[in-house]
DNA sequence: GGTCAAATTTGAACTATATTCAATATTGGG
DNA sequence: CCCAATATTGAATATAGTTCAAATTTGACC
């Protein structure tokens, strides 16, 4: 008998199902019990893990967003505009890589569930808080700033999302793409209200 | 529009109510009983105007998104820009007057479900088509400008949806904000490739 | 190596709800 | 007033999600 291994506990096991199953049929074309037969396991068991099914997705959907997260975790030993770059390029190499997923998760979501929204505005506001963070001092007064910021980051998901059925742009034109616009975002905060009123 | 239309249809009616409900509430909590209570019919009867409750909820759908695109509607005997401004300002608006349903909307579909992604899709595309209109011929040549255009209106999504949960400026300076980031958006599609890297 | 309690796993029973359908009521034109 | 088409009902059915008591496995301790 050889002796495989098993480091994942079989929740985590269970979450990488879940991964597979979600990101290629919706919520409610995944049934618990294709979840039990792709785990090898009965449906049960499923309910020894997670408390329901929509709790599991929501498991799934936080493991995602946080490995997203993690990914893309700012590198503060770069300047700020270097920062974001990498930052960029690790959001969209993680678009690319994990496509499915990746769309599963931003366009996902069950309904008005407050429960799926609060974990992408999560995700969202942590994008926000960092692009903040790379602002000097001087900038971070403006008005609606955090708005035009927010606004911003809705401005990359689409872009990648669209990128990601075409790859008419190489990720280094798409991030430069996407701070352009950050910046001349920011400008236009500037210009606000002293010219039309 | 000379002659107006006699008495709701009950299925109109049923979309009225399908509209209030999920506004409110998430797909799931919404049950055929709840419908049917609400219209004050039998659950039987739904199923007479409507094959099943997915479909039922994408008819809702496609109710609100079809009045989001009609009170949109450029008009096209204004100059572009001015065109583009009253086009924003409408947008904002329909989304202010019907706040839950157009987060809902927004926010909404169920799970990866391909249907309601494609009536969504359906909609930004047709967003970035009336941008696109607006522009001169010479700088509908741009590469990656549809591209650049679907991200700017995730811009714009991302926007009202901030500024729905705290109205710090006013709509003219969302649109005036809108408006500026898309003119830069466009103009650094211009210089990208002669300067980097 | 044996014992036993805790952790894990099962499968069948239970429940909730979407869906079907035969029967009944209503409507409107001839 | 008739009757065929349309509209409506309520009970029956089907399809999942969920619960649970019992069986199995694990691992700590003697």
């Amino acid at each position: 008998m050889l002796h495989k291994q098993k480091r994942k506990t079989r929740r985590e096991r269970l979450i990488e199902v879940g991964l597979d199953l979600f990101s290629r049929h919706s919520y409610d074309e995944v049934a618990i019990d294709d979840i039990a037969a792709a785990a090898n396991i009965s449906k049960g068991l499923l309910y020894y893990y997670f408390p329901t099914k929509h709790d599991f997705y929501l498991a799934v959907l936080r493991h995602s967003t946080s490995q997203l997260l993690e990914l893309t975790e700012p590198d503060t030993s770069l300047e700020p505009l270097e920062r974001l770059r990498v930052g960029l390029l690790a959001y969209f190499t993680f678009a690319e890589m994990h496509a499915r997923t990746y769309v599963a998760l931003l366009r996902g979501g069950v309904g008005v569930d407050p429960e799926v929204a609060a974990i992408l505005n999560h995700v969202r506001q942590t994008y926000v808080e960092r692009v903040l963070q790379g602002l000097p001092e001087s900038e971070r007064q403006l008005p609606a700033l955090r708005l035009a910021i927010t606004g911003w980051v809705g401005f990359v998901e689409a872009l990648s999302l669209a990128w990601l059925e075409e790859h008419q742009l190489s990720k280094e034109q798409l991030t430069e793409l996407a701070i352009r616009t950050l910046l001349a975002t920011i400008t236009s905060l500037h210009e606000q209200g002293s010219s039309s009123r």
